[in-house]
DNA sequence: CCTTAGTCGTTATGATATTTCATAGCAACC
DNA sequence: GGTTGCTATGAAATATCATAACGACTAAGG
């Protein structure tokens, strides 16, 4: 059961099952997955890590795709507002989404030594955040949950 | 088992017993709780909620007590460092800890309506993100989880 | 055609955080 | 007393992350 993320893999696929994915999820909801958009979803889909606006920027920049910081930011608020990426808030950072379709409230894992980021899911209400929230009347809306550490190579590594 | 960061409380009280155990904590621990470092632990503990560290240099710059934003990092670098305050990584801001002496990991339930913040705290091993991270091999060392929603009084308000 | 919602390009600015170099204070030691 | 090591501070500059505001373009629907 250890993550793909932490894992070698047929990585190519990520990337075009990824944008496919997406580009069917616009179509059925009637979003706009334009040119830049696009470019950035293959962008944060292209390592399984997390990646900073202005290093998104730099590689827009380089395409001719936008210059400056509000393309990038723009692409990610459309992007993360529709489920297709995350931010990542203790690296003030984005990365792709990699459980499309389930609707259960992402938690992540850093590996702080090689950077790679598992996404996975689960039920706030059942999770430990939700049961304090419960007994102290607290409504959740948004959870942020992501645990810093090291991945199975890198314990392995060191 | 309403938090009393939602309640209404001696919150005098809250600042003089914060500040006293600090004060403990250092003197048992060999540390150095300097004026500035101190009255940034008061600032923090002038309220149950999270402030920028240029909220707080702000104060420390009207006080004359420094003007630089190396300032009031150092002193928030401090608490957050021996856990006499907390970083809320989703609001980039700094609160004071009020679940003192206690090792386990902290979470967060953020009011986004009063920006009222209460901590809890709950053993990361059996917490849902300690469960997925065992399940991927992943070795945790720190945990963000904060809930972003409305506390019981603006829930009632609204 | 015309309106309108959505998107895009650009300038400027705001907000948060760190690096860097220099100095002050203090205690241990010879 | 002088040197060393350590911790904390001062000050300037810069790096990094994010948004406001405005005008122009475009495609879809009336």
């Amino acid at each position: 059961m250890t993550d793909p993320a932490f894992e070698a893999h047929d990585h190519h696929a990520c990337i075009v099952d990824g944008v496919a994915a997406v580009e069917r999820a616009c179509v059925a909801r009637g979003l706009q997955l334009t040119q830049t958009r696009k470019r950035v979803l293959e962008i944060l889909l292209s390592e399984h890590k997390a990646m900073g606006a202005y290093e998104i920027l730099d590689v827009l920049r380089a395409e001719g795709l936008g210059s400056q910081p509000p393309v990038a930011y723009r692409a990610l608020e459309f992007l993360t507002k529709h489920g297709f990426a995350h931010r990542i808030e203790r690296l003030n950072a984005f990365i792709a989404c990699s459980h499309f379709g389930d609707a259960h409230a992402p938690v992540f894992l850093i590996c702080r030594r090689c950077n790679s980021v598992a996404e996975s899911r689960s039920d706030v209400a059942k999770s430990e955040i939700g049961r304090i929230a419960k007994g102290a009347g607290f409504v959740i809306e948004r959870t942020v949950r992501e645990a810093e550490g090291l991945c199975p190579k890198c314990v392995e590594a060191a």
